[in-house]
DNA sequence: AATCGTCTGCTTTTT
DNA sequence: GCAGACGATT
């Protein structure tokens, strides 16, 4: 058998597996979108028309990454017409078309988290009794649950939170909105609704593929069954093992029980791994067979033994973010490898704190993963909220944070009485405000002011529709009629932060220009791309990476060092408490596998926890890692350990380099 | 309407 | 220990 795009044979077998359903359990490491891209190139090379072929991925970057490696297999033509997409964006554009059927309008927004969250407040406080209480974040993940396994809100429902679920609906609706979740439960409902509407997408599809298959949820599992076509010609691709989005709503029971969502399966086991040691490998396997419900699977790889991996313990965090960083710094200069080469693992964000101090003080470049969202700031919300409402002028939580924005003399209690009408017409704020016999309650300066924000929504708005109509124009003519800028220089605390909210701002309307060079989506186009991608593209700074165990998954280092292996931090407590230990294993094991050549784990006998000092005892994993993989170093050890040689010549090296530079 | 001070409560966060 | 939320204050 000649060897297809070279490959070994599991990823063979995989790739020319392309009739019925089919199972790939690719461990970590093996392969994966290699397989996928791979077997789309097959399919097109055995004649079947590139539009009919489906590939399904949680995140846009690996929709890109898969879309950028197929581009190098097959003809660009033949590519570009390969659907290549993320669940949401996929069930987006199946509601721009058809939402209407739903009752909703077709220039719906799409509310973040923050926005859920500022309406759920609302509505709670509205709805609950004075001896009531319920957290807004904690109802958004009661809904965000309760919508996940596709279940709609009961109407009828008598707790508060079912009632604060379905008059968050209800709301939504009415503010001609949707969130998340509502894009994959309203794309589902909307095809199980209307066969009509679901047979023109099924027919369009004759192949599909789902990556992170482990990741999967209800509703996904559901929208892929809809979208299926009589063959069942559906290949998911995932690693139960690396199952760590349980929290989110993922089933592993989607991959565990695969057959019995499409009967007979073939399946394929890629163990073959391409990344790490066999040392690293085998402590891998070591570790995740502690899990009960699994499909067995046993990573190997080419690469021989490698170095032990090293258990260290601290004396506390301090020590261990120095000994971590100064460690690679050694590393680094004795290897004379780059930066990016080393990463540090850990399971929360505060963790990283120690670690920059430590990192800044060393001089050693870093890129930290996750924290604020540059989409999060004020001014980049401000800006969105404004084009929001553009479009979408009923969505009353765009408008709110808009009115004031910068104050125009239209205060608390005037927006409070025009709520308080809308909801008493039961019509939108927007429809509110524009109403004379509302405007007539006022007073005839606050009505004055009133009618001044709705001529310039107006105006903006028929700018927008026009046709040809230059959004990046229209956008900083609105900011500056509105003296947006000077307000907000106003709020900076220093000249820093200025800047860098007027770069942030002139990066969003230069984003917004070049989305129009290239794009026929117009403004909608624009703010549905923000909504579904809110990754920076910050990918050019080097330097060692900082990053969570949950980002790290798919990404590898030559380098890895995980911190903090400590019972009630990993695993931690509050997944102990949820009965999730296996998904904290499987956390480690996704840790432990990110690494190539070494990983040093460390743990401390002590870490300052909401500003005290508290002991810690080392992670019950620890355990179950221990053996022939792992070395157990002591710290008094290790620092009684004279200088290595390599350190020495390390110092030359560095000097050298420096040098070098000048 | 904005600012200052006090209180609270603390994982992870693909879209 | 610190950020974020909220309420009292001018």
């Amino acid at each position: 058998m000649f060897r297809l795009f070279d490959l070994n044979d599991a990823q063979e077998k995989a790739v020319r597996t392309l009739a019925g359903p089919l199972l790939i359990l690719a461990g970590a490491g093996t392969g994966k979108t290699r397989v996928i891209t791979a077997r789309v190139a097959f399919l097109i090379a055995q004649g079947f028309d590139p539009g009919c072929i489906l590939a399904l991925t949680f995140t846009n970057k690996a929709a890109t990454e898969m879309r950028e490696r197929l581009a190098r297999m097959v003809e660009a033509s033949d590519a570009k017409r390969v659907t290549m997409s993320t669940f949401h964006a996929l069930c987006l554009r199946i509601l721009r078309q058809n939402i209407d059927k739903l009752g909703y309008k077709n220039n719906f927004s799409i509310y973040d988290e923050s926005e859920q969250v500022g309406l759920i407040k609302k509505i709670i406080a509205r709805t609950a009794a004075r001896d009531e209480k319920l957290d807004a974040q904690v109802a958004k993940a009661l809904i965000s649950k309760a919508k996940n396994l596709g279940r709609d809100c009961d109407p009828n429902e008598e707790s508060l939170a079912g009632a604060v679920f379905a008059r968050y609906q209800r709301e939504l609706k009415n503010l001609n909105a949707v969130d998340f979740d509502d894009l994959l439960l309203l794309a589902v409902k909307l095809l199980k609704e209307h066969p009509e509407i679901q047979a023109r997408w099924k027919a369009r599809f004759s192949h599909i593929m789902v990556d992170e298959f482990q990741d999967t949820n209800r509703l996904q599992l559901d929208l892929v069954g809809l979208l299926a076509g009589v063959e069942r010609n559906v290949c998911v691709v995932g690693d139960d093992d690396q199952s760590i989005y349980g929290w989110r709503g993922a089933e592993t029971s989607n991959i565990l029980d695969f057959e019995r969502h499409f009967p007979n399966p073939a399946i394929v086991k890629l163990e073959q791994n391409y990344r790490s040691t066999n040392v690293i490998l085998g402590a891998a396997n070591k570790l995740i067979q502690n899990n009960p419900r699994r499909h067995p699977k046993n990573l190997w790889s080419q690469s021989g033994e490698g170095e032990k991996i090293r258990a260290i313990q601290m004396p506390d965090d301090r020590e261990e973010t120095r000994f971590v960083t100064e460690e690679i710094q050694r590393k680094q200069a004795a290897e004379g490898l780059p930066w990016e080469e080393f990463a540090i693992l850990y399971r929360m964000n505060t963790q990283s704190r120690l670690l920059e101090e430590n990192l800044r003080r060393l001089h050693i470049p870093y890129r930290l993963i996750g924290g604020k969202s540059f989409f999060d700031r004020r001014e980049v919300k401000d800006l969105l909220a404004y084009a929001t409402c553009l479009l979408n002028p009923d969505d009353d939580v765009s408008l709110l944070r808009i009115i004031h924005t910068p104050a125009r003399g239209i205060g608390e209690t005037t927006t409070e009485r025009a709520l308080e009408f809308s909801v008493r017409k039961k019509c939108s704020l927007f429809q509110a405000l524009n109403s004379p016999e509302f405007q007539k309650e006022l007073s005839a300066r606050t009505a004055g002011r009133v009618a001044g924000f709705m001529t310039l929504l107006d105006n903006y708005e028929t700018r927008a529709a026009a046709p040809l109509a230059g959004f990046a124009g229209i956008m900083t003519a609105l900011m500056e009629e509105i003296g947006y800028w000077e307000d907000l220089k106003r709020s900076c605390a220093t000249p820093e932060e200025a800047l860098n909210r007027e770069t942030n701002m002139k990066q969003m309307i230069e984003s917004l220009s070049r989305y129009e060079q290239r794009s026929t989506g117009g403004l909608q186009g624009f703010l549905d791309g923000v909504s579904l991608d809110r990754s920076e593209e910050k990918e050019d700074t080097a330097g060692v990476t900082l990053i969570t165990l949950h980002a790290a998954k798919g990404l590898e280092f030559r380098h890895v060092f995980l911190i903090g292996l400590e019972e009630g931090l990993l695993p931690h407590d509050r997944s102990k408490a949820e009965g999730a230990l296996d998904e904290e294993r499987r956390l480690l094991y996704v840790g432990i596998t990110r690494a190539m050549r070494t990983l040093t784990l460390t743990y401390c006998r002590s870490r300052v926890k909401f500003g005290s000092a508290v002991p810690c005892h080392p992670s019950s994993f620890l355990k179950e890692l221990a053996g022939e993989f792992v070395e157990q170093i002591s710290f008094e050890k290790l620092m009684n350990t004279p200088v290595p040689k390599e350190s020495v010549k390390s110092r030359f090296a560095q000097l050298r380099a420096t040098v070098a530079k000048l």
